[in-house]
Formats: C-alpha cells, sequence, structure tokens
DNA sequence: CCGTATCCCCGGAGATACTG
DNA sequence: CAGTATCTCCGGGGATACGG
C-alpha cells in the first residue's frame, strides 16, 4: 500500500481509522480474557495466567504491556522475594467494560442463530 | 474450567467461550469495515471495495463469505452482463451496528487519552 | 464485473531455557 | 514468581493471473 497519493495528514492517525485503533485491541484473543480476568478486581500474573485458559507466559506477558501501555492497567511490583506483581483495571479500562459487555450480550443472544446460519449455509454448500 | 482431559471438542467450539466466537469476527479488521461499510444499505462488490481502503480483492470476498455464512449478510447475483452482485446487511446484520457503535463511540472518546497514554509510556521507557 | 487459484513472504505466537 | 531471549514453525494475506 503505497502513501503517495494520501493527503490526510493527521499526525496521530492510525491509519485513518480510529475505531481500528481499539478493535486491534479489542479483537484481540488474550487483550479480552485480560481485560475481562481482571473486571473483578486485581490480580498476579501466575493467578491470572491460571484464570486464563491456553495463554503462555510470553503471550500474557506482552498482552498486559499492550494494556498498560494504553493505560488501560496499571502494573504494580512488590518487591518481595519472590517477585510479585498484581494487575488490576484503572479509571479507563473499567470503562470498556460496559461497550464489551455489550457485545458479549449480542453475542449470546445471536449465537444460537448464527451457529444455525454457519450450518445451514454449510449444507447446502457441499 | 478444570477439563481434566479434555478430548479436543468440536470445531464449532468457540472452546467454552462464545465472546471469542463473535470477537473473532469483530475484531477482524475487514469484518468490521465491511459492516460499516454496508450500514447504509445494499452496495455492489466494486463500490464496497473501493469504500474500503487498501482491501484486496481477495479478502473482501473472503470476508463477505464469512459474513454471509454468518448470517449477517446477504449476496444477490443479478444475472446480467457483466455479472452484478450486491450485498446488503441482513436483520440480524443490522442489530451488530449497535453495540459496534458504542464500542466506536467509546474508541472516540478516549482515543486521546490512550494516545496520550502510549506517549507517556513509550517516554518513560526508553 | 466478480470470483478463484497460486505463489510467496512476513510476522505472530508456541516451546524452551535462562535471569532477577 | 515474573519476565526476557531465541528459535522455529505456520498460516494470514498481498500480488498476480486466469475463468465465468
Amino acid at each position: 500500500m503505497s502513501q503517495a497519493d494520501a493527503p490526510e495528514t493527521r499526525s496521530d492517525d492510525t491509519s485513518g481509522c480510529p475505531l481500528r485503533d481499539i478493535l486491534d485491541r479489542v479483537g484481540d484473543k488474550w487483550s479480552v480474557l485480560a481485560i475481562v480476568g481482571l473486571k473483578d478486581g486485581r490480580m498476579r500474573f501466575s493467578d491470572l495466567r491460571r484464570s486464563i485458559e491456553g495463554i503462555s507466559q510470553r503471550m500474557l506477558t506482552q498482552t498486559l504491556r499492550q494494556l498498560e501501555r494504553d493505560g488501560l492497567i496499571t502494573r504494580t511490583v512488590y518487591p518481595s522475594v519472590p517477585a510479585r506483581v498484581e494487575y488490576e483495571l484503572t479509571a479507563l479500562g473499567v470503562t470498556l467494560i460496559e461497550p464489551l459487555t455489550a457485545l458479549a450480550r449480542w453475542s449470546e443472544n445471536n449465537r444460537r442463530a448464527i451457529l444455525a446460519n454457519r450450518a445451514a449455509y454449510d449444507s447446502r454448500e457441499i
């Protein structure tokens, strides 16, 4: 994709689509699970990890860093031995729960319909 | 989640998380743009393609098929010459617009804050 | 105009091993 | 316990060319 013809010169542009900016985060499998995992309060790294079935240490760290960078969660290090780190949603992060929940509701409400549609589509599509 | 030896359930799995099922679609860059592109009414393939900056023909086709399979859009072929195909949101697809819009609003409302957070994080993180 | 088939590359993400 | 560093593999998706 060449930028040769894009006169749109907002510097903080996100490729012209602010929606994507958040959706990239929200759409990310692990990000959502991490946010949801933190919605009931602070958690330590290892507990969070256990609560998110299937995530690797690497991915959890990476995901949490992103969320921290965006200001959606805080990271608190307790200099005990062994190290102990807790994560918690920020005020900003908490506000994300609501629209996320709206989507979750939509999902639950329409899940069966969608699965049925898929089945129907697949069966007539052999 | 202690599913001792979960023997690789099914392929319409969602791995026990219905949320993911939809988020996989919603989180998909092109899916969202396609849905948004159709929110004002039916469109032909090529118009849709032009309206979504940067999408390849391959990706658009693929994305539209998925959405059709899920029953979120309809595909109508007019056997004219040359072929002409129009896509349109279904009733179900229309209902997705609302929660999607909620997220979009959140995005717009918090975009600056997030970008600021990122900048702050990056500057103290050299 | 609309869609499919091929080739190919780049980066995401798992496994593993190691430090503070 | 929490995090980083490699290595590697796999597949998403762009470019391209062709068919209906």
